[in-house]
DNA sequence: TTGCTTGTTGGACAGTCGTACAACAAGTGC
DNA sequence: GCACTTGTTGTACGACTGTCCAACAAGCAA
């Protein structure tokens, strides 16, 4: 009688990527601590053996999931921008309340982020990949800020403040999601961005 | 001849609190990843059995350094006020832009706050903490703004959005100390603070 | 069908984790 | 001086960690 195959083999890449999936699972739920290698193989449904074969070692597998997990924030801010026309203020406007819909406003995504952010002051490689994504977010955000005629000069103060004000809104949001509801966080964040772009006062 | 104390005994408060401050360091240090018990019963200089004689475990003394931590923040916040005078609107800029000096601007807070963050999603009491934290700062500053005359309709939103661009810009100079400086962090700060409590556009 | 490549498994290894507890000793009261 | 309380130490325990690697077998080529 045949039995049936013990385990399949994956590609490569599709193994790769169904390991950096099941780590940010993995860190969403349990957090930095409990991302050990034998828990993200158990998640991604195979033997902790593996995750030896397609990474130099844990931390690696860590810093692609970062990476993969920045890609798909980014992916998100694009599809919102996406379907916001080309009016320059609606594409801003879409952009910053992206963050507080699905799929970013998320606790989980939330968990994951912070489990970065909590290897940033150890691991200068992860250091890197956060200046990375920052930077892409804040200059993306200064070319939007470009387009409704702010002046050059006040990019790069006007980019921060509003970098500051989505993350601080979407971190709150995120932590105590039974104090601020999401509408509520995109309507301020709405106001608070009429508020700072308006010309003089 | 007589050899010098192996050890000596010390107040329970007193020995708590060291355990207390030692953690908070680790945690600085090395993230939650690093916060074991004999990690922090060596930065205490005391061995490790000594912890479960204070605490009734790891978790607890974790939690104990997030409400004295907190206490620390809040104390920089007063002294920041105290020493500002009466005037409402000096005595908000004192409170917003204290976060963006010494002792709260500093990198080493940042990584202990994170720590706690992680813990929010997993453990409830953490989470409570952290709601009461927030919670205070955010009616301390509902209550500076109805001192600068924000009508009572607005109080809620306008401190939420303070918050989030405290909290956010915070973050940022921490964990990115060579993008921003702290005199920038505090000149944006003051700047969208302006435009935010502005009457009309 | 046979052979080969290599993705995959499972166990071994040394180390660290949190916790519990018996033994020791510092400081106090007498 | 002695006895007592209890803060403190050191160790033992099982469970877990990351890494390594020999053995196995899935899937393809011939």
């Amino acid at each position: 009688m045949s039995t049936a195959p013990a385990f399949r083999r994956a590609e490569p890449d599709a193994r790769r990527q169904s390991l950096v999936e099941a780590c940010a699972r993995v860190l969403a739920r349990e957090g930095i601590a409990g991302a050990s290698v034998r828990s993200i193989a158990l998640e991604a449904g195979v033997s902790a053996g593996l995750v030896g074969h397609y990474f130099p070692g844990v931390d690696a597998l860590i810093a692609a999931t970062y990476v993969h997990t920045g890609a798909r924030v980014d992916a998100a801010l694009a599809a919102a921008m996406a379907g916001a026309g080309n009016e320059p203020h609606a594409r801003l406007e879409a952009f910053v309340t992206a963050s507080f819909a699905a799929p970013i406003a998320d606790p989980e995504l939330l968990a994951t982020w912070i489990a970065f952010w909590s290897l940033v002051r150890a691991r200068s490689d992860i250091a890197r990949l956060h200046d990375e994504q920052y930077g892409g977010f804040r200059s993306q955000l200064e070319g939007l800020l470009a387009d409704c005629a702010v002046p050059s000069g006040e990019l790069r103060r006007t980019a921060i403040v509003i970098a500051a004000l989505v993350d601080g809104l979407w971190l709150e949001l995120c932590l105590s999601p039974q104090e601020i509801a999401p509408t509520e966080a995109a309507a301020i964040a709405r106001a608070a961005l009429a508020r700072l772009i308006s010309k003089g006062r």
